[in-house]
DNA sequence: AAAACTTGCAACCGCGTTCTT
DNA sequence: AAAGAACGCGGTTGCAAGTTT
């Protein structure tokens, strides 16, 4: 069905926003904080639409962002998230409460995905056979264990390399970065600081609360499956890195809903530590990468 | 030097979900 | 309960900057 677009109306101004732009709606988020955004453009008097300005918000303007490259810490989030959650760029971006999904969306897709599909590439130029082994639970799984462990025992530092400095930043980018400078020290007050701004007034106290177990729940669950993956030493053993082909995997054993475009992961890492009785513990170091990240 | 091509990212679009009336 | 409006998310596009020929 759906509705025509929001910013169909005459006189909405699309493109790039102006610095002029971002201080309207800095000061009026400023003085009314975000949410709301229906008004937003009949209060400031921006020519943009709502969504614009959500948008804008969202991904530039509010405090605590940061641009600029990621660092193989964060790639390896990334990689892992992906694997884990698919193509939720959301839920991935709430483990990552600096970046925003929009961020990690186009890193993955213009540096990511190329990295992982030359990793197969090469791979398969070298027609390198997994040896066979029956304790691998099946050939995917297999197949990814061992070429990571391959590529680990051959020393390999260049597919996953951080990229140089962006080469992209323009002076307007430092501009905005300026005007983000500007509201640090002003964020509305959060049960949790450092996730991801959902902007919106519907979210009561309630809510929040709720969201906030949720999101522990699964920043549990992701940290512990980094803990399996990584206490196999970057070797996985016969443990899985479930890095999709094409399309991305799910979660659901963590009752995460992943949509219906993903297909059916093998689920073996999962279900191992799903099963691992004993994964609780430290966690930071543990989202480090392995080498063959960095 | 300049045209052609590639890359990276900001912004838009469409649709599903949630909220309001 | 139903319909409409608003929000939020993921996919896609447009364009500026960078690189290659």
């Amino acid at each position: 069905m759906g509705r025509p677009p929001c910013c169909d109306k005459i006189g909405i101004k699309k493109g790039p926003w102006t610095p002029e732009e971002d201080i309207i709606l800095v000061s009026y988020i400023q003085e009314h904080g975000p949410g709301n955004w229906r008004s937003v453009p009949t209060n400031t008097g921006l020519m943009r639409c709502s969504k614009s300005c959500r948008l804008r918000w969202t991904n530039y303007l509010r405090p605590g962002i940061k641009r600029g490259n990621f660092t193989s810490h964060e790639e390896g989030m990334i990689i892992h998230l992906q694997a884990l959650l698919g193509n939720k760029w959301a839920a991935i971006a709430s483990y990552l409460p600096q970046r925003t999904d929009n961020d990690i969306k186009n890193y993955w897709n213009t540096h990511l995905k190329k990295k992982l599909k030359k990793f197969q590439t090469d791979l398969d130029s070298h027609n390198l056979a997994p040896p066979s082994d029956n304790s691998s639970t099946n050939n995917y799984d297999h197949q990814f264990s061992w070429q990571f462990s391959d590529n680990n025992k051959q020393g390999s530092t260049t597919l996953f390399n951080s990229p140089n400095a962006s080469s992209t930043s323009s002076l307007y980018a430092s501009s905005t970065e300026n005007i983000s400078r500007l509201l640090e020290g002003w964020m509305r007050t959060s049960p949790n600081p450092s996730r991801r701004n959902v902007t919106s007034d519907r979210h009561d106290d309630d809510e929040m609360l709720h969201e906030a177990q949720k999101t522990n729940q699964d920043q549990e669950f992701v940290k512990n499956c980094e803990k399996s993956w990584i206490q196999d030493g970057g070797n996985i053993g016969n443990n899985i890195v479930t890095i999709p082909k094409e399309k991305s995997t799910t979660c659901e054993s963590n009752g995460v809903d992943v949509g219906e475009k993903t297909s059916p992961p093998p689920f073996t890492y999962l279900e191992k530590w799903l099963l691992d009785e004993n994964n609780g513990g430290q966690v930071e170091e543990l989202m480090e990468l392995p080498m063959i990240f960095t």
